[in-house]
DNA sequence: TAGATTGTTAATCGATTAACAATC
DNA sequence: TAGATTGTTAATCGATTAACAATC
C-alpha cells in the first residue's frame, strides 16, 4: 500500500483529494471518474489516476472510483485509520484556537491537554482541556501518549522546547513558531508559517 | 524589477529569505555570498542567484550581497514597501488569534478591525480593535481602505461572504475556510487549510 | 459485446542544479 | 592584479500531461 517513495507534490494532495471526497460523499454521490474528479477540484484526470497509482488500483476500468473507498484508503494511506494525541504547547491565542478547532477530531486527531509556562495559566481549563505548567511536561509525558507535539509558542524558544519534547520522546512537531527547528532525523515536522502566507499574497496583490 | 510571470515556486521563498536575511541583519552581519546564505538556509547556492536574478541584479561580483539593500529589495518586491490594512471576518478563536497576532505591523500589515455576525459580539472590542457585525460591512468599507480580507469563518459561509466582500471592492483574501473560493480572476487568495497541513504530519509519521 | 475508464508508459514541460565566463 | 563571487547559460532532474492498451 505505501510504496517507497512518494513526492512530496502528491502527499501535499492526498488531503485536498480526501476534503473533495468527503463532500461527494455527503452529497450521497456514490461513485465518481477521474474525469469528473477532475472537474471539480481543477487538477487534471490524468494526475488523479497518477497520484493514486503510486499506492495502488483503488479504481475499475469502465466505472471508476467508488467514492467511500477511495475515502478509507486515502484516510489509511494518512494515518488517519488510528486516533492520534496531541498537546498543545503555549496557551496563547492561536493554541487555544486550536485547541477548541472542532475539525480535528473527527478526523481522530485529539487535542489532549495544553501546556504553559505562565504560572497563572496553570491547572485552569480552556474548553474542557487542562492547562498545566511546563514543568509538568514529563510526567504528563510519562503517563499519556503523545503523538503529536502542536509548538504554538514565540520563536526564541521554540527550538528548547522542540529538543526537550524530543527527549522525552516526542517524534512529530506541528509548527507555528517562525523558526526551523533542528532536530534528529526521525523527527517529523510540519511547519505552518502564517506571515510568509500573509506575504505571499501581497505579492500577488501587488502583481 | 517586477518580471513578467515568476513561478510560485519562487515567490513562496521569498519571505523565507526575507527571514533569514532579518535575522542575519539582526545579528549584525551586512554583507553575505549566496554560498553562506545557502548553508544557513539549507538550499543551494545556485537556486539563492537564480531566485534572486528573477528580479535584477542585487548582488556584486566577488563581494556577494548587501544584507540591508537585500531585505528592501525583497519587500519591495513582496509589496512590503507599502502598509497594507486588513480586517478579520469571524470573530472566533481563530480570528481573534490573529487580530492578537504582532509579527503583522513590522511589515506594514495592520488589522484594523473585526466583524462578525453574531449580534452579541457587536461593539465589542478585541485588543483595542473594534468588532462589528457583519451588516456594518458595506459602510466600514466606504469609510476605509481594505486592502485584505481575512476569513476565519465557517466554510459554509466562506463563498457567500467572499462574494459579498468582493462586491463591495475587496480583491484579496486570506482564507482560512476549508473551501476553494470562486472569486473573478482579478481577485487574490490565499489558502490556509490547517487540517490539511495537519494531515501532511500524520503521513509523515506513519511512514 | 461495446463503451467507458482505468493503469501505465511515453512525451512534455518546468524547476533545480551545475558550470563557468563576466566582473567587482 | 588575483581572488572571490555573481549573473547566466546549459545540463539534469523531477513532476505533469498526454496517449493508449488493458480490462471491467
Amino acid at each position: 500500500m505505501a510504496a517507497d517513495h512518494i513526492s512530496q507534490a502528491v502527499i501535499k494532495r492526498l488531503p485536498r483529494y480526501m476534503r473533495f471526497l468527503t463532500e461527494l460523499k455527503e452529497e450521497g454521490v456514490e461513485r465518481i471518474s477521474s474525469r469528473e474528479l477532475s472537474d471539480r477540484m481543477q487538477v487534471t484526470a490524468s494526475q488523479i489516476r497518477q497520484d493514486l497509482n503510486h499506492f495502488g488500483g483503488f479504481g475499475q476500468q469502465g466505472y471508476g472510483y467508488n467514492v467511500s473507498k477511495l475515502i478509507e484508503e486515502i484516510g489509511r494511506i494518512l494515518g488517519l485509520d488510528r486516533p492520534h494525541n496531541l498537546i498543545v504547547v503555549g496557551a496563547g491565542n492561536l493554541g487555544r484556537a486550536l485547541a477548541g478547532y472542532g475539525n480535528f477530531t473527527s478526523r481522530g486527531l485529539y487535542i489532549r491537554a495544553l501546556f504553559d509556562i505562565a504560572p497563572e495559566k496553570a491547572e485552569t481549563e480552556i474548553r474542557g482541556l487542562k492547562v498545566y505548567a511546563m514543568d509538568r511536561l514529563p510526567a504528563y509525558l510519562k503517563e499519556n501518549p503523545v503523538d503529536v507535539a502542536v509548538l504554538t509558542i514565540p520563536k526564541e524558544n521554540a527550538q528548547a522546547v522542540a529538543g526537550q519534547l524530543y527527549g522525552l520522546g516526542v517524534r512529530a512537531f506541528w509548527n507555528f513558531a517562525h523558526v526551523d527547528l533542528a532536530l534528529p532525523e526521525d523527527a517529523r515536522v510540519e511547519n505552518v508559517y502564517l506571515s510568509e502566507s500573509l506575504m505571499q499574497l501581497t505579492y500577488y496583490m501587488n502583481h
